[in-house]
DNA sequence: CTTGCATTGTACTAATTGTATCATTGTATA
DNA sequence: TATACAATGATACAATTAGTACAATGCAAG
C-alpha cells in the first residue's frame, strides 16, 4: 500500500460540509505540490477512519473530485491523483454550457456563503495566474 | 453526540416570548462561561422536547443567536456556539474552499475547451445579472 | 489456471438536523 | 366585539452524514 498520508485539517464548525473541506484541501495540496499526480490516497475507510467520519462522506468527497477529473477512483483498486491534466476535448462550444457551468459554481459558492465579489475577485485571480503561467511556459 | 446539556429556566406567564428567553439565557451562559465556543447545543427537536415547546420556537431562538453570530447553526449538522479565537483560520479555510470550487469550475470549462477569457467574461457577466437583480429587488 | 477471499469503491436507503411556509392561538386595542 | 399582530405550532422539505448491501479488482492458495 503506497497511499499517501494525507494530512486533513477539518473544522467540524466552520459552517463547511466535511466533504467540501476535504475537496479544498486535496485540490490546495495538489497545488501546493504536497500531493503528485500518480499519488494514491488513502482509501475511503482509510480515511474516514482517521477523520472520525463515516466513509460515504469521503466516497462523496472522492466523487466531486473524480467529477472535476483530479483524482481517478477505481473499485476495487483504489483512488489516485490524476496522471495527466484533464485532455481539452471541448467540441461543444456553445455559449449554453458554459453558461450553465457558471450558474453552477456562482450558485454553489453564494450556497456556502460567498458574496459576489468574493467570487469574482477568485475568478479573476485565478485567471490570471493561469495566464502568467502560459506565458511563462511559452519562454 | 457531545451536545451540551444546557439548563434553561422558562417561565410560561412572564410576557416574555419564549424565543427570547432562551436567547438571553444562551447569551448569559455563554458571558459567564457556562457555554464554551466550540460547544455544541442540543438539536431544536431535543431542546424543544426538553423544554416542552414546539421545535420551531427553539429554530427561531436560534436564528436569531445565529444572526447576531452567537451561534453557527448548520442544516443536518446541528449548531455550535461561534468559534472566536481562530478567525485567520476560519478565513483561510473558506478562501481555501472558495478557491477549490473555482479550480473546479475553470478546469472543467478549459476541458471543455472554453477560453480563459470567455470563462471570465461569463462569470462577470452572471455576476452582473445577479446584482441588478437584487438592486431590483431592493425598490 | 481456477477459486476463494480480502480490499476497495458504489449505490441505495435511512437517520439526523435545520429551514421554510402557512395555520392557529392568544392578546391588545380600536 | 372585531381586528390586527405577535407568538407558537404543524407540516413538508432540504442538506448532511451514516448504515447496509453489493460489485469490481487483485492476489494468493490450491
Amino acid at each position: 500500500m503506497t497511499a499517501k498520508k494525507l494530512t486533513l485539517n477539518l473544522d467540524f464548525h466552520s459552517g463547511l460540509p466535511i466533504y467540501t473541506q476535504i475537496v479544498a484541501q486535496v485540490q490546495s495540496q495538489l497545488a501546493n505540490g504536497v500531493l503528485q499526480p500518480g499519488d494514491q490516497l488513502p482509501t475511503v475507510r482509510a480515511l474516514a477512519e482517521e477523520l472520525r467520519v463515516n466513509f460515504n462522506t469521503i466516497a462523496r468527497a472522492y466523487r466531486l473530485l473524480d467529477e472535476a477529473r483530479v483524482i481517478s477512483t477505481q473499485q476495487g483498486r483504489g483512488t489516485y491523483i490524476t496522471e495527466i491534466p484533464p485532455p481539452k476535448v471541448g467540441k461543444k462550444m456553445k455559449a449554453e454550457v458554459l453558461l450553465a457551468l457558471a450558474e453552477r459554481f456562482i450558485n454553489e459558492a453564494q450556497r456556502l456563503g460567498f458574496s459576489e465579489p468574493e467570487i469574482g475577485q477568485m475568478v479573476r485571480t485565478q485567471l490570471q495566474l493561469r495566464k502568467e503561467a502560459e506565458e511563462k511556459s511559452k519562454e
